[in-house]
DNA sequence: GCCAACGTTGGC
DNA sequence: GCCAACGTTGGC
């Protein structure tokens, strides 16, 4: 049982987006750098717990909780040419992208925000806080996983 | 919109 | 394998 923190462009695909689908589960498509990849590739685990966090808008920080439904396998957009996300240089049979399912679990009372998270010894740690990181894909350790919801 | 901090690309 | 140029991320 591992902990992640997922980012998304709230613009793009917000936790509300998620929750609002049929069965509240989508692929997680687009992820285009490679320790990104590794991570889910090697790493992430069905039943994973993850923090669902808004980047790069008005209020940054961790909305809600989602699931991994569905273990990492081939990202299809990388192979399709309408894609934002399609990349010329993989190839159907060594796939170069992977995906993962996520199930909305739920939202958080509150936005738990960077700010917020920022002010926290308990988080200096963190990957998110790091200087300069930007992987949208990051494990968090058991004790940050319950310091950050223990906030909300 | 700015820009720092990255990751990737490609010439050499 | 080096590294300059370029593209992207994401907070502010």
């Amino acid at each position: 049982m591992n902990y992640w923190l997922l980012k998304s462009e709230p613009n793009t695909f917000s936790i509300d987006d998620l929750k609002k689908l049929p069965r509240q589960t989508d692929h997680w498509d687009g992820i285009r750098n490679y320790q990104a990849r590794n991570f889910i590739r090697d790493d992430m685990q069905l039943n994973d717990l993850a923090l669902f966090y808004h980047s790069n808008c008005t209020q940054p920080g961790v909305v809600g909780i989602v699931q991994i439904v569905r273990e990492a396998y081939p990202d299809y957009t990388a192979s399709d040419p309408r894609s934002p996300y399609f990349d010329p240089k993989n190839s159907a049979d060594n796939p170069r992208w992977y995906m993962v399912d996520v199930k909305f679990k739920r939202k958080l009372s509150r936005i738990i925000t960077l700010k917020e998270l920022k002010q926290h010894s308990e988080l200096v740690t963190m990957s998110l806080l790091k200087r300069g990181n930007r992987l949208s894909i990051m494990p968090v350790t058991t004790k940050e996983w319950r310091f950050i919801l223990s906030l909300e």
